[in-house]
DNA sequence: ACTCTAGACGCAACAACTTTGCTTTAGGGT
DNA sequence: ACCCTAAAGCAAAGTTGTTGCGTCTAGAGT
């Protein structure tokens, strides 16, 4: 039962806290369950009772990374909102250390429910931003196709293919994306 | 310098047969090196020194199981070739099993090299049935299109979103990638 | 056929991590 | 104010991961 302010809550986030310290200090590779523990002030039981393994522990540090934190920009029309959107979602994701915590994420995550996590959060973006082109007037896409479109794509090659990705493929998406759906229905 | 027939082969042989029947009685979760090192007749030093650690040889094996042992059937037509593909695939990934060897795949894998192994696979698997299209005079899309169309979005989905898989989504992306690339060109 | 050499393996000791039972404490409910 | 529960601390025991050194296999050169 985790309640905001009792100590449980305030555990997490001093081993969140001492994860992502160390990840900058050390690298991600040379961390321990004893060396979190240490920094965060806690015993390593806690950490093992907690979240079982180390994995699972930077399974939920690496979640807590790829929430978006702001909404997706408003540049006045779908096309230019969902290729932003597209571009910098490629780049955050591409990038080495983007791409540790997708693996991250997924490795440490028996239930999948951390991997849910991080499709959810994109879909929410996609899905604000065909909601303000909805408001526009503009035809938009549905949500899943936009998922099956571009980001599966743009994920399928960050995982399995991590050479040859650039902003020009995410815009080729979305272009393809908006031509074959007619610009909306 | 692995021979066939050397030490070496013969080693990397028994241990990967270790994991697996070790797999199979006992289950993946519960492996360990050592473990594995007694099964196979080897000590555990040599595992450690060869793969690194357990992650790394889950790898290799997780990829030599998702090497497709037979070329995609031929049923007569580009459409029911890649359907029947795209649904084999999915069955075979979206397995409680095939999803972790997928996930092994990915997961003990520094440099991406068995990750572009298993995506090679199925673009191999992928352009055999469409080499096929053509000599029959069909025509038939890029192998990249297919990736981004089929293969993608089925992965994405096996990997984060395990729920709501089914033959009827496979054979959907199948038939509105071929309509959109208008049976070819 | 013989020797030579590089690499890989076994062994064993050590260090580090992981697990577990028991005790203690902090928070929340009554 | 008091109790009750869940979580954390502590510490010992068990496993796993690491490393130096000696040995041996398999192939290459003569």
């Amino acid at each position: 039962m985790v309640r905001p302010g009792g100590r449980s809550a305030r555990v997490q986030a001093s081993v969140h806290a001492a994860v992502r310290e160390l990840e900058a200090e050390v690298g991600r590779d040379a961390l321990t369950v004893p060396m979190v523990a240490q920094r965060a002030g806690v015993t390593p039981s806690t950490i093992y009772r907690r979240w079982g393994d180390l994995q699972e522990l930077l399974s939920d540090v690496a979640v807590e990374r790829l929430r978006p934190e702001t909404p997706p920009e408003d540049h006045g029309d779908l096309a230019s909102d969902l290729t932003a959107w597209a571009e910098q979602f490629l780049d955050e994701m591409a990038s080495p250390s983007g791409r540790a915590y997708v693996r991250d994420a997924l490795l440490g995550d028996p239930d999948g429910g951390n991997a849910g996590q991080c499709s959810a959060y994109a879909a929410d973006q996609v899905q604000v931003i065909l909601a303000r082109a909805l408001d526009r007037g503009e035809g938009a896409p549905d949500v899943e196709t936009v998922m099956d479109g571009v980001v599966a794509p743009l994920m399928y090659r960050i995982l399995f293919r991590p050479s040859g990705l650039d902003a020009a493929y995410a815009r080729r998406l979305v272009t393809e994306l908006l031509n074959s759906s007619g610009g909306g229905q």
